[in-house]
DNA sequence: TTGAAAGCGCTAACAC
DNA sequence: GTGTTAGCGCTTTCAA
């Protein structure tokens, strides 16, 4: 029964050894109210030589809400989600939360249902789900009632909070760049991720339509880590690609090995352009032409819309950065029937 | 006072909806005692009905222990360290644990703290600390007593308990197989990470001395995006370079363009390995002859010596996989004095 | 097998 | 300003 020292101190011993109350020490702890000076400092001392932490579970029992926030993604490895995920993780921690990472390791109800009850099991402040994904969709919908929620990257969910990057014009900039350039059309190679269109390949479609141009079929990577080469190995047998957008720096770096494996070259023979600005797409040979996103400041936004509803109801919406246009040596005017170059 | 049902429900209300006692409703939560099979399903039922979820701060204030371990890195975005959290969170996961992840900004004192702060108030059960750049070391040295911790990747801190792959194995694989194409000697670009040697270069030195090979300086990178490009440029002009064992792909990548730009061919006449097989290195041109490295497989361990930690002194250890050579193209004989290559 | 009751360590009224 | 006291929602003896 004696608190001999052994364990971890608590307010009481705190308070013993400042000759305190309990209360007093924990409106020292909270800067609560008005405490005198005099027992400020012997306070201050008396958890300074406890190396007293006052107890975490005892403090949101009490009523302080919980300081962590949890994120919820299907992939966590692709670039993409990681600088998202490093961008709520900087905006979280400087705002005091503590950041919880937890995969969903596939689609169907037992893996979400595992995943979120980690989640919904440690009294967090709200959640962000990561719905570029059809993972982070699914996920998103078993999540009960009552949980504060943000999702963040792909399509707004019906009446969740949600903060992009204006995906669509990034990928209008790309096309009308290229169709600029003289293409009359832009093929698309989108990534596996969206059930139904995403919001790139929306982009794609609007600027080629804006434009009166052609819109070609389009063609859907899947999962598979290199699927994007074979789908540059069919490219190159069909006449007529002059110029590739494609979902992501990555994928056009497969579809662009595919191509060359089939004897293309780029950008003189087909153009080739990325999205995302991916650290190692100005190393690529060529170097990858792209539109440069911030997807750590949208992780950011997430986090501070988050907390716009922990706080209060107080919807605030941020302005995102616009999307740059990068142009490297991935893609060129097109070759005229003739053979030569126009440029 | 009366809980009228708008707020989230308590074993009070279960008790109450199952006409049991609030202690039977914890029995079923925890499967801790026997109960008949009549209450058991009325509890259940009423658990259901009232979609009630117990308060983990109150669970965790009444004695069980946190189910939340915290990793501490320096850098979250790097390849290594983006897969050994994945294996990190995928385990934990397995094991009911919520992983939190926090990225220390800076090796000072404030950082840390502000970092370590975050942790220590929420009652987690235990800490992973990246130590594979310095940050992390420094983040180490200042975790308080009696926090069960391990160390993952980079060198062991006197007594910590340390996972790891085994790189000097690697890296000496790596340079056996660079020598035994006739190079005479490898030359080394190292990442910044280390404040001392780190075990990539150690592996290096070792398997040169072993051969009785000159073991050149070692060349260090920095933390700058592209700063292995410069270092290529430099190796352009060193005369006597015919090989380079680079300690991560990125910063073969990096050295490889670098080598381009200044009109040397690799491999034909320098040759470059990296280390720990990227997933954009076997699309790289030439295609990058690596070491792979089971990063993810080396969280999944860090977790697993943790949480023995946590449920006893029971000091387990595993076994790493060996690292697997890829030969792939960046590496080859060296072109003889007289001009032509050996092979 | 079940219920009553005593805390877990803290915060927040409420008196003084 | 400061102390006393009543919980926060659970788990767990202890009796019955």
């Amino acid at each position: 029964m004696s608190d001999s020292g052994a364990n971890t101190p608590t307010v009481d011993d705190v308070a013993r050894l400042a000759g305190v109350s309990i209360a007093t020490v924990s409106r020292v702890l909270n800067g609560s109210a008005r405490v005198s000076d005099d027992k400020l400092t012997r306070v201050r001392a008396a958890v300074h030589e406890l190396g007293f932490r006052p107890n975490p579970a005892a403090r949101s029992l009490a009523g302080r809400h919980a300081r962590i926030i949890a994120v919820l993604a299907g992939t966590t490895s692709r670039f993409e989600q990681v600088e998202i995920i490093r961008g709520i993780e900087e905006s979280s921690r400087a705002a005091g939360y503590l950041m919880s990472l937890t995969a969903v390791g596939d689609a169907d109800d037992d893996s979400i249902d595992q995943a979120l009850s980690l989640v919904l099991d440690q009294a967090v402040a709200g959640v962000i789900v990561l719905t570029s994904d059809a993972v982070g969709v699914a996920a998103l919908r078993r999540i009960p009632e009552g949980i504060l929620t943000v999702t963040v990257s792909g399509m707004p969910q019906n009446g969740v909070p949600h903060v992009s990057l204006d995906e669509p014009a990034a990928a209008g900039e790309l096309v009308a760049y290229l169709l600029g350039l003289g293409h009359t059309t832009v093929h698309c190679v989108g990534v596996p991720a969206s059930p139904n269109e995403d919001e790139r390949i929306l982009g794609w479609r609007r600027a080629l339509r804006a434009a009166g141009a052609a819109t070609p079929e389009v063609i859907h990577s899947s999962e598979e880590p290199n699927s994007g080469c074979a789908i540059g190995r069919q490219l190159a047998r069909s006449p007529g690609v002059t110029a590739v957008f494609c979902g992501s720096d990555v994928l056009a770096m497969e579809v662009m090995h595919g191509l060359a494996e089939a004897g293309k070259s780029v950008p003189d023979e087909v153009s080739v352009v990325g999205f995302g600005d991916h650290p190692l797409a100005a190393l690529w040979r060529p170097a990858l032409t792209t539109v440069n996103q911030d997807f750590a400041g949208l992780g950011n936004r997430a986090f501070l819309v988050l907390d716009g509803l922990i706080s209060g109801p107080l919807g605030r919406t941020f302005a995102s950065a616009a999307p740059a246009l990068v142009v490297r040596d991935s893609a060129a005017s097109p070759v005229d029937p003739g053979g030569a170059a126009l440029t």
